[in-house]
DNA sequence: TTTGATTACTCAAACGTTTGCGTTCCTGAT
DNA sequence: ATCAGGAACGCAAACGTTTGAGTAATCAAA
């Protein structure tokens, strides 16, 4: 089980360990003829490089952190899915770890990510809350965020445009024929969730409408809890609205489910609007029309921002909003 | 940005860089004065243990592979999200590779496991060749195989019992009546689906019916390769089936596409059962009845059995397989 | 007071690399 | 024959830890 090292190869290939370590980083002060026999030598003798050794000297281990909520959501894995693969290309190698929104796992993960001295650490936090309690950490390890806007703070982060999102799903459904609409959806806690609602509320104005809320107040989103409350809102009396904008896919799901099983009919009954557009919208009898977010985009930003952190030590701080998108599909219909 | 090393809270605590090692390590040859001395000290400096200097003494660096085909597979992230859990009470933290069911990136990412002196991996093949092409790699380092039955082959592996749970699945269906199942998916090229097929024409032999195969010859499973063929197969001339038994709960889901294109209804004019129990099954509008994987224990099981490779350099291998469940929904009705 | 044992430390090697510097050897010009 | 200069390679330090071996101090028993 022990592996070989550079001194095995050194051994059998006659020649001091140091030419070795140059043959394989590719030195000029070497002859081809050596260079050769050692690569010969060490394919044969199924040599790795041992990373973490470098590392030591190097000051690299060529290891990125990816902290996320929950790589279960399909909003997390999509993004991780193409972090990954953007930064395999470039050498590194990403560490995973869930916080399940909870502080304390962040700071955990942060120690941990920090102890095995990643280069880097791409962090999508639970709540804006996040920034101050990991502030002394951040500043030990070049960090993006990502996911969540982070208005006012010192730090890079990378995230759509919330409130223009917000601002075009209410324009689209307003451009469907729809005049009341119903913003569904948390308003505060998380800075995301303001600017969404926010650009809610500036759509409506613009277009001269006036805006209706139903506040969801669950701290975190799941199907679960959207469906719960669009229950109490389908109980509710004096509803008067033909479109619902979700503030979240997951939560324009929980109101799917609801409205199932009250009989009520999306399109036919009520519009349906969600934001993020994640995996589940596209799904055969889903259907969900929703502002789409970029995660490509996010996830090549990101990793760009991130690299040139590391290279460049003193690069400051960016924050890069990138444009939303609108995807239609069949919950939203002519009023 | 310097990380604070263990030779700098040694000069500030006024002691030797090796008695702060034993402060943290929890030796008993030290008084309790110094060592509260100590602590305080880290404590006030910030002081994180370098995971990988620490490696390279102990030659453990509490890192573990996964190697998936896509993080952005349900399947696989629910995989994924469990294995973090329990490897990170473990102390160990997860290094993520997608291979993109890519042989060639699955071989660079063991090269690059290896390279980062990972303590095990937890790998889920892209298909059963990959345990040949990478047998090199695989006694280099405690490997366990996940998701697929790897049949005679000298690994550990842990998966569900695909045969019973074909079985399981025709017998659920013959249950409700019927008589007249088609089996829609893959029959070679994996063990996983080799096992599903010969599960059902087991089952379909012992109740006394007669299989019928739709064969899908798409190397890998999508939702897209499952919607064509179901086409294809609504289309064919002399279809006599009340229920499909779909290898996958992806082709399922492309079998439903396929079906809410073509007007014709599930449950109503033919019953649908999946395979995976993936999230998306239980989403509202879906409801697909499908055949349980076990999540969550196979995650544990996997995990339990790699580190018991770990600690115990000898420990062999096991095959270890566990037993599906079926989730009833409201794809399936009485015929 | 001497001895022996125990406690609480310090020293230094080792882990597998990279790299600046030193050394050897060869070539060609003087 | 001498020497400068460069090519090719070896030596050893350094990275931040752990840990066995060594040492100084303390204390109890003889």
């Amino acid at each position: 089980m022990k592996n070989v090292t550079i001194k095995d190869v050194a051994k059998v290939a006659g020649v001091s360990y140091s030419t070795v370590s140059r043959a394989l980083s590719g030195s000029r002060e070497i002859s081809e003829a050596t260079r050769e026999k050692i690569l010969a030598v060490c394919q044969e003798m199924n040599y790795t490089a041992n990373t973490v050794a470098r590392a030591m000297v190097m000051k690299s281990t060529m290891l990125l952190g990816l902290i996320v909520t929950d790589i279960n959501n399909p909003f997390m894995s999509e993004l991780a899915y193409h972090i990954d693969r953007q930064t395999r290309t470039r050498g590194y190698n990403i560490v995973l770890a869930n916080s399940s929104k909870d502080p304390e796992q962040e700071r955990e993960a942060f120690e941990l990510m920090l102890g095995h001295q990643v280069d880097g650490i791409i962090f999508c936090p639970s709540s804006p809350a996040s920034y101050n309690m990991l502030k002394d950490y951040i500043d030990r390890v070049p960090t993006v965020f990502l996911g969540e806007n982070l208005r006012d703070i010192p730090q890079s982060y990378v995230s759509v445009d919330n409130f223009r999102g917000a601002e075009l799903g209410t324009e689209y459904l307003y451009g469907l024929g729809h005049r009341k609409i119903l913003y569904f959806g948390r308003r505060r806690g998380s800075t995301t969730h303001q600017l969404r609602a926010d650009g809610y509320a500036s759509a409506c104005k613009n277009l001269g409408i006036t805006p209706q809320y139903f506040n969801n107040t669950f701290p975190t989103t799941s199907i679960k809890n959207g469906y719960q409350l669009a229950k109490q809102l389908f109980a509710q009396e004096g509803n008067d609205f033909t479109a619902i904008f979700a503030s979240t896919d997951t939560n324009a799901l929980g109101i799917m489910q609801a409205a199932e099983e009250l009989g009520i009919r999306i399109p036919e009954d009520i519009s349906l609007l969600g934001f993020d557009n994640i995996r589940d919208a596209s799904l055969p009898r889903i259907h969900l029309s929703s502002v789409e977010q970029p995660f490509k985009m996010l996830a090549s930003v990101a990793v760009d921002c991130l690299l040139d952190k590391i290279s460049n030590d003193q690069a400051g701080y960016s924050h890069r909003i990138l444009y939303p998108a609108l995807k239609e599909r069949k919950t939203t219909a002519r009023v």
